[in-house]
DNA sequence: CACCAGGCAAGTA
DNA sequence: TACTTGCATGGT
């Protein structure tokens, strides 16, 4: 069944699910924690959102309340490690600022909320973009939806399975008509995409000679 | 030393 | 509309 899979989508997926196993991504403690982890990891390796976090953590900072007491410029210096910080500061308040207009500062209330109206909630917070928003939705709140990063596009595109121009809401919507709507299916997949990109598929020197997904395009 | 990292918004022409 | 640039620390 796996090997005469005539989908690619859920080709890759079997692929990397039999060389890699689980990933167990965002075992996050807390809604706010991976909510601020979200917003932290843009374009930042996930080791230094860790340090930022700890940071907050140590502090007794890491919950709604007491991050929207904290002014921006403190936030900021908690969160340092994971670069960019002052807009980052910036953005989480942004956000937080929209869960308690929208959510009465509860962030179960967005969780619970549909997934059309929370994602334009989130969307419309300035420093939300369509990955972060769809990171919160899918990783914190569990629902089904699939996220699309730089390296989704690069592996895919690369193999020939996605159009080299195609954008986010494009490349997500394939994923999502391809695959049953699964939200622990797309946490899994989402994760073993960024695995595998960072072994075989780096921007410069990749191996594709070694990456266990060669010859899957056929 | 150069390069990269689980983006996003603002600026330019 | 279609590029380009700023944001910044820390690991390899």
């Amino acid at each position: 069944m796996r090997q005469e899979q005539t989908n690619p989508f859920l080709r890759v997926y079997y692929r990397l699910v039999d060389h890699y196993g689980p990933q167990g991504w965002w075992p996050g403690e807390s809604g706010i924690e991976m909510i601020v982890g979200a917003v932290l990891t843009q374009n930042t390796n996930w080791s230094n959102v860790e340090k930022a976090i700890q940071n907050l953590k140590d502090a007794g900072m890491l919950s709604f309340s007491s991050l929207q007491d904290l002014s921006v410029d403190l936030l900021a210096e908690y969160i340092r490690p994971s670069g960019y910080y002052n807009i980052k500061a910036r953005r989480l308040k942004n956000l937080l600022q929209m869960i308690d207009d929208e959510y009465e500062g509860e962030p179960t209330f967005l969780f619970e909320d549909s997934l059309e109206t929370s994602r334009e909630n989130l969307l419309a917070v300035k420093g939300v973009g369509p990955e972060t928003a769809d990171s919160i939705l899918l990783y914190a709140a569990g629902k089904p939806i699939f996220v699309i990063d730089t390296y989704t596009h690069r592996v895919f595109s690369r193999h020939g399975l996605v159009a080299e121009e195609s954008d986010y809401h494009t490349l997500q919507q394939e994923f999502m008509d391809s695959l049953p709507e699964d939200a622990p299916l797309f946490n899994e997949y989402h994760a073993l995409i960024v695995a595998v990109a960072k072994e075989f598929c780096a921007k410069k020197k990749a191996r594709c000679s070694e990456c266990p997904l060669q010859g899957v395009e056929e």
